[in-house]
DNA sequence: TTGACAATATCGAGTGTCGATATTATGATG
DNA sequence: CATCATAATATCGACACTCGATATTGTCAA
């Protein structure tokens, strides 16, 4: 199991892995997230906190730390893999539209 | 209007469009995506047919012929610069993906 | 004129997104 | 130590998309 789900990643899901090759926690899985885009993209909280039980729920993610209120994770390598699948789907996207439109 | 709404495609609506640069019906469009994709991608009626009203209430695509019950599609230049938009946000993902880790 | 087929349309359940708001733990201050 | 501001996480409801199963409807052949 693990990856029957999240066989395409959505665009936050995508920013919020990347963001976890290095220990994070929420809040700065947000901030990174607004960096590594360069500012393109904002993930909401309601969008992150879901997303960080059903990922870690899946082994997507693991807990590293949780010091008081703040938990950390980083991506573990099932969300690695998932990572490279989501590349080479995005790939994939990119050259199906070039052999059919002019961009 | 018409600009507000999918400012990111998801694949199945990309496909469709993709499919839209040539005229075609609804099973016509089921068929070319799944030649476009490498077999890669199918989309149900459910999401196809929902998707189709929606791209034309929103002018990304208009009706060209209706022949009995077949009725006929292509995108607009609407549609087209959607595409080129979309193109854009799957480049910049590949180019932040690259940037955070080694695929 | 009826029946088979082709094409479109609808439905309900599931999942993800989002911002607004609520909750809770910590550490600083008096 | 009490309490309060703050930081961080969690929850909520409304909305949008996806999907396959099923229903509807129009056309043509016999």
């Amino acid at each position: 199991m693990a990856r029957e789900q999240f066989q395409t990643l959505t665009e936050p899901m995508y920013y919020i892995l990347l963001a976890l090759t290095r220990e994070c926690c929420g809040v700065d899985i947000m901030e990174r997230v607004r960096q590594i885009s360069g500012g393109r993209i904002k993930v909401g909280p309601g969008t992150l906190y879901a997303m960080l039980s059903k990922f870690e729920e899946n082994n997507v993610i693991k807990k590293t730390t949780e010091t008081g209120r703040r938990k950390s994770y980083i991506i573990t390598e099932t969300g690695i893999q998932m990572l490279k699948d989501e590349y080479e789907r995005l790939k994939a996207m990119i050259r199906d539209g070039e052999d059919n439109i002019d961009f």
